[in-house]
DNA sequence: CTTAATTTTTAGACAAAACTAAAAATTTGT
DNA sequence: ACAAATTTTTAGTTTTGTCTAAAAATTAAG
């Protein structure tokens, strides 16, 4: 398996958790940052390998194996997120880039003692379940922040966008995993949000607030 | 930079420094398990990126640039086997094959954090010095256990072959860095020893004495 | 000082992964 | 249903890194 084959892998398998729909290989080579005729062949070279079934016009899906296979990238991908901010000072916004080169190193040794180093954690850096050995996902009951209403509290466990200038902005506002958030106010405007993180009170755009995953708590 | 010129580099680096002269492209390609044809290529690329000099016949020198990124390879590679022998539970034979790929992670970041992590290393799980940030590379004063005489005692500080069978031979006869070796006797018929090693007194033969680094302590 | 042995380079191919430009197939709009 | 828009594929090229086979250059030996 090659590292691009790898990376094409997690591309789909991310395409198809979010729609639940065949993946187009217009889709694939916008996540890949590449062109559609690039995809159209590594697609024929993954599903060559059995790894994924891809009817043309009605997209692409993973087999089993295609999809297995995806999965334990992923682990290992969060796995190293959590190392690097765990244990070598990285910030939220800094892991990505480095856990993209991580995530290819094979070695079953490496990944299961790292998982155990780092005391099985449940959830890389950015509120992301982190698969087990086995490559099961746990789902994480969470509601965009946007859906609360006035009153309603919540922890934040995640964001959906993990772009560094988000995690930035975040960071500016003290917003951080694990953090309680109350929603003082809902403007129906411009569905901006006056909430309260931890101590203090702030105000957030509709398009923050889309962003942020909330477990409720009332 | 690619993984297979970072490779060539380490590999002409490391030959480099074995027999202070120009090395030969044959030499090259052994080292990579490759064919002189291939190793020809390699070290025109590296040579118009100015990372090496070559005259045909004469063999190949790197470059105060190409021995710069090649001493990186090298420190990148030395601290991730630390990693992984203190902190991830790998033995000393286990780690090469795994830290042959983290070191081509790029990132300053990541190995800065990690040598801290660490606790700054003098050198790695073999013996073997860790350069530091700028590139400077420790001298070990050692000498091949080989050369001691009845009576001279001296600590374990590396070995020469670092291959996981000698690593096991010598993870069975308990010789592991650090340890104190007293020769007891030196057998002149096929050069073998009889050594203590911390409390145990065992045999071993010219071939194994030839391989391991002592500093001298009497 | 020629011939033999060795070392090194060239030439030509191949596979992986990408690209551009163009053609073909399918879906959509009216 | 047919043209228009979109999606997908094909064809041909490029780069990196490898290979084999053969040629060329250098060193060594008698």
């Amino acid at each position: 398996m090659t590292l691009s084959e790898e990376n094409y892998l997690k591309a789909i398998f991310n395409l198809e958790e979010q729609t639940h729909k065949g993946v187009p290989t217009n889709a694939i080579a916008e996540m890949m940052e590449t062109k559609a005729s690039s995809a159209t062949d590594m697609v024929k070279r993954l599903s060559e390998k059995e790894l994924l079934k891809y009817k043309p016009y009605q997209g692409t899906r993973l087999t089993p194996k295609g999809k297995s296979h995806a999965v334990k990238v992923i682990r290992k991908h969060r796995l190293w997120e959590t190392f690097l901010v765990e244990n070598l000072d990285f910030t939220w916004d800094e892991v990505h880039e480095v856990a993209e080169q991580l995530e290819h190193i094979q070695s079953d040794k490496l990944i299961h003692q790292l998982d155990k180093f780092l005391g099985y954690p449940k959830t890389d850096p950015h509120g992301d379940p982190i698969p087990d050995e086995e490559g099961n996902i746990e789902k994480i009951e969470k509601k965009v922040l946007a859906e609360l209403q006035q009153e309603d509290e919540g922890i934040c466990v995640g964001v959906d966008d993990s772009s560094s200038a988000f995690l930035k902005y975040l960071d500016k506002l003290n917003i951080s995993l694990g953090n309680k958030i109350k929603v003082i106010e809902k403007e129906a405007f411009d569905n901006s949000m006056v909430i309260q993180v931890e101590e203090n009170t702030i105000s957030i755009s509709s398009l923050a607030s889309k962003n942020i995953y909330v477990r409720k708590t009332s």
